[in-house]
RNA sequence: GGAAGCAUAGCUCAGCUGGGAGAGCAUCUGCCUUACAAGCAGGAGGUCACAGGUUCGAGCCCUGUUGUUUCCACCA
């Protein structure tokens, strides 16, 4: 019956074999059972472009934790997952690829493009999907989803129809921001502010009436093509009087007007700003309230356009550069300056955003935002750690219209169809044969909508909404906990949340747990520019799964920033060793055909001792994985392995399962196995692989470690008064090799143990543990021992001697006891002055004086024994 | 300009509702004690950034200061 695991821990042998059995049982659906309820996540859907990063590693090792957990619980629970069509980056991988072809979007067409774009997500779509796996994710892989799928799309034009009549969607001319190089507009959340080094160009305006010049500064010269106006703050005591006259603009000849505005600050520069509708989001609005006519004056990708022959044609930046060097030339100049200013740049592509106006598509947010604040105000919704709810609450509350038309093809296009003929505009979710007012032929708008539209669906569109009966809606949604981490808060998590509740009626999840960046050993953002990125599936290949969730998972607490680092992994994996380790050494030594936990009456001290630790990691890990402090359930997890099972039980059971008593045996090996079992189902939800392997070479254990029920404490056998006995025992052996350590006496060299003690049950049949780990020769429980050759050893329930005869020096014993006495006596002073503190015994907890008293006791038998100890000297 | 996080052992970090500071790594000493040298036993190492305050009691709560990181805003 005997099952031998290999002698070391090779994680690359079992974990793809055991994945795919997971897999062939269809252990990751969720149970029909739903007797203890239902639990469920929606992955946060990787981009289908993407590649497994840290980032990916730490969002996935945290789901598949609080889903195998509840699983294990017994609780229908699904892990719904899915891979986003990621707009532009798809769409710019396509671009990128073509051009190789020496091909662009307008060679192919929107339906070679799309062609293309479908061909390269059947390609590499999956690749993410399959490093997902690789990590032990527990998805249930036959519910897979993917944004742009039948489904999802049917959730996005039911959405966009019903906001368009609610009149919440809208089309309009606004300033936008705009990319250059992606050539399509992005929203305000997708815009990354930097720092660059920058100029102030200090011009003057001429009055048409020869009256003189104004003079303003700018940062953007090249914008002067699309001036319109020039403004000044009303209450402006030195521009009261230029308000209403005309400017001739430089270079351009342009009649333009001094307007006042509030916008317009008094302190900062010269007090008159220069007006470019078109190309500034604050001069929009100045424009909009003093009716400027929009003057456009770049083409998509920032050229200056045909209507400015001296620049046309000129990037950005070349205008910049000539509009400069003629101003300068015609005495427009007055001055430049360095300035330090914040530039907006696009999140994918990092190239300089260039505000403009343009004809999009809006979703109103005002109406949306209100709900979606008072849910987290109210509690429905909480985020953990509570913070970031301040984040959310900020954002919300100050939040913009969000453009939502992209100037790209790959994507949910939108549907709205004009009519060419009478301007006509329809809104539905299948095309109109023609214009419902003129009969002439529709034409559909170009464009596409922004991801974050259909990722707001997530959590409903993927459980059969709108179809308000599906089966897995009715069931799972809302679902309970989103996993992701804060830098997309904005982006996602409370564009979810406006959603569910305007068109489900109810939020999409209850809690939303944040986590921080993986950054590398030196705490850099990984980044593929960086290089400092760190592969996942290298690790893993390495190390195992296994151990990267453990070094994902170890240490790290909700919402902060953690790195990770070469030490950190090697640690995972010496812990899975050692787990190894320790399975190998119980399983050499079982004999039995079944697990069974024996009476208490055959159980030993140091079978009551572990499995009273059992009971109270157990409890650990259950409280702080409902707590979502994964960390410290683990590392209770941990401690309990490594500190009690391993470097404690272990030893102490190795008297008995290698004596001479068979009952006694067979004892320990049940206990060895029970606790080993138990402690693998503990650890399965961090460790999936590993306890799946071990346990599987258990005897009597049938199935799937995954779907067995999670360790409960009321259910495990607690015996707190004999594990203090058996505390007792282990200070004593702890302390006799400190002793030893310190007198630098041999570990071959073996000596009589002699202890006196008001606790002799305690140590009534521990004689083979002294000798196993104590170097003891023999044990004797004595009343009192006042021969002086002896090294005497007070712990607080046992003095201990041992005579080591000429190896000991008396006034070294005697100085030594000397301070140990000193310092158990500062302690009793120190607990004895907080006793007698009326104020601290009438205000703490009961709970908290009792702990004080005990110490006082133990601190007291301890001194006791130093003086007897040291009075044996005299 | 507004907001938030962080500051604890040499390094990286835990420390959950306030009740005498912990881990991993590194370091020092001694061990191949037949589960494990990816290990075992023992040791050293901390005014919990600084200054006040609240409290019987503060690493934890409050105020301020310093350093650092991030998010938001965008003053042309």
């Amino acid at each position: 019956m005997k099952k031998e695991l290999p002698k070391t821990y090779d994680p690359s042998s079992f974990e793809d074999r055991i994945y795919a059995s997971w897999t062939k049982e269809g252990l990751f659906a969720p149970s029909d059972d739903m007797s203890r309820g239902h639990y469920s996540i929606v992955i946060p859907p990787p981009n289908i472009t993407g590649q497994l990063h840290m980032g990916h590693a730490l969002d996935n090792t945290l789901q598949d934790i609080l889903i195998r957990h509840k699983r294990m619980k017994g609780i229908s629970t699904l892990w719904l997952p899915g891979t986003d069509h990621a707009s532009i980056a798809t769409e710019a991988k396509i671009v990128e690829a073509m051009k190789k072809e020496g091909l662009t979007k307008d060679d192919v067409g929107r339906d070679g493009f799309l062609e293309r774009a479908w061909e390269w997500r059947r390609k590499y779509g999956g690749r993410i999907i399959e490093q997902l796996k690789k990590m032990g994710s527990s998805c249930d892989w036959s519910r897979e989803r993917f944004t742009l799928d039948e489904g999802c799309s049917e959730a996005v034009l039911e959405v966009f129809t019903r906001l368009y009549d609610k009149g919440l969607i809208y089309r309009g001319e606004r300033i936008i921001n705009w990319c250059p190089h992606c050539l399509t507009s992005i929203s305000d959340a997708e815009v990354e502010y930097e720092e660059q080094p920058g100029h102030f160009w200090h011009l003057r305006y001429p009055f048409e009436d020869g009256s003189g010049y104004v003079e303003l500064a700018t940062t953007r010269p090249e914008t002067l093509l699309g001036d319109t106006a020039v403004a000044v703050n009303p209450n402006d005591e030195r521009y009261r009087g230029i308000v209403g006259k005309t400017l001739i603009l430089p270079l351009v000849g342009r009649r333009i007007p001094v307007v006042a505005d509030d916008y317009v600050e008094t302190d900062f520069g010269t007090g008159v700003v220069k007006i470019t509708p078109a190309h500034d989001p604050n001069d929009f609005e100045v424009g909009r309230r003093h009716g400027l006519p929009l003057v456009n004056v770049m083409t998509p990708d920032a050229k200056i356009t045909d209507d400015y022959p001296a620049y046309a044609g000129m990037d950005r930046y070349e205008a910049r550069a000539a509009i400069v060097r003629d101003l300068e030339a015609g005495g427009f100049l007055v001055r430049v300056e360095d300035h330090v200013h914040n530039v907006g740049t696009c999140y994918r592509c990092g190239t300089t955003v260039e505000p403009r106006a343009s004809l999009q598509w809006f979703v109103k947010m005002e109406p949306l935002a209100r709900p979606a604040i008072e849910a987290v105000r109210d509690g429905r919704i909480k985020f953990v750690p509570d913070r970031f709810s301040k984040n959310y609450f900020h954002w919300m509350e100050n939040i913009r219209d969000w453009c939502i038309s992209r100037q790209l093809w790959w994507g949910h296009r939108i549907p709205a169809y004009y009519c060419d003929e009478c301007g006509k505009t329809v809104v539905s979710k299948t095309a109109p044969d023609r214009c419902p007012d003129c009969g002439a032929p529709m034409r559909q708008d170009p464009d596409t909508l922004d991801t974050w539209f259909s990722s707001a669906l997530w959590p409903f569109s993927t459980m059969g909404w709108p179809d308000e009966d599906a089966a897995d809606l009715k069931r799972f949604f809302p679902t309970n906990t989103l996993v992701t981490g804060y830098d997309i808060i904005t982006f996602w998590v409370s564009r979810m949340i406006f959603s569910s509740l305007e068109y489900t009626g109810q939020i999409p999840f209850d809690t939303v747990l944040i986590h921080g960046l993986v950054r590398d050993a030196q705490g850099r953002k990984m980044s593929k520019s960086l290089g400092n990125g760190i592969d996942p599936l290298e690790i893993i290949s390495k190390y195992g799964a296994d151990a990267l969730r453990f070094a994902l998972a170890t240490g790290n607490s909700p919402g902060n920033d953690m790195r990770f680092s070469d030490e950190k992994i090697e640690a995972a994996r010496n812990f899975a060793n050692k787990l190894w380790n320790a399975a190998r050494f119980v399983m050499m030594n079982l004999d039995i055909e079944k697990i069974e936990l024996p009476d208490e009456s055959k159980l030993a001290p140091e079978d009551k001792w572990i499995l009273t630790g059992l009971n109270r990691a157990a409890a650990s890990a259950e409280n702080n994985l409902e707590n979502f402090e994964i960390g410290i359930a683990l590392s209770s997890v941990y401690d309990f392995i490594w500190d009690e099972y391993c470097d404690w039980y272990i030893e102490l059971s190795k008297k008995s399962v290698s004596g001479d008593d068979p009952e006694r045996s067979k004892t320990a090996q049940n206990v060895l196995a029970y606790v080993l079992r138990e402690t693998l189902k503990l650890l399965h939800p961090f460790m999936p692989f590993i306890t799946e392997e071990i346990y599987s070479g258990l005897p009597g254990e049938e199935g799937s470690i995954m779907v067995k029920e999670y360790p409960d404490p009321a259910k495990i056998p607690s015996f707190p008064a004999e594990a203090e006995d058996m505390e007792r025992v282990i200070a004593a052996i702890g302390a006799i090799r400190q002793r030893r350590a310190e007198m630098g006496v041999k570990p071959s060299r073996r000596t009589s143990v002699r202890i006196a003690t008001k606790y002799p049950h305690a140590f009534g049949s521990t004689e083979e543990f002294f000798k196993r780990l104590a170097g003891a020769s023999s044990l004797e429980i004595v009343d009192d021992c006042s021969e002086s050759g002896a090294v005497r050893i007070v712990t607080d329930s046992a003095t201990i001697f041992i005579p080591t005869g000429d190896l000991v020096d008396a006034e070294e014993e005697k100085a030594r006891l000397g301070a140990e006495l000193e310092k158990v006596n500062a302690e009793i002073a120190r607990v004895s002055a907080k006793l007698a503190n009326e104020g601290f015994t009438s205000k703490a907890p009961a709970a908290v004086v009792e702990a004080e008293r005990v110490k006082l006791a133990k601190y007291t038998e301890k001194k006791d024994g130093i003086a007897a100890a040291l009075a044996a000297f005299n």
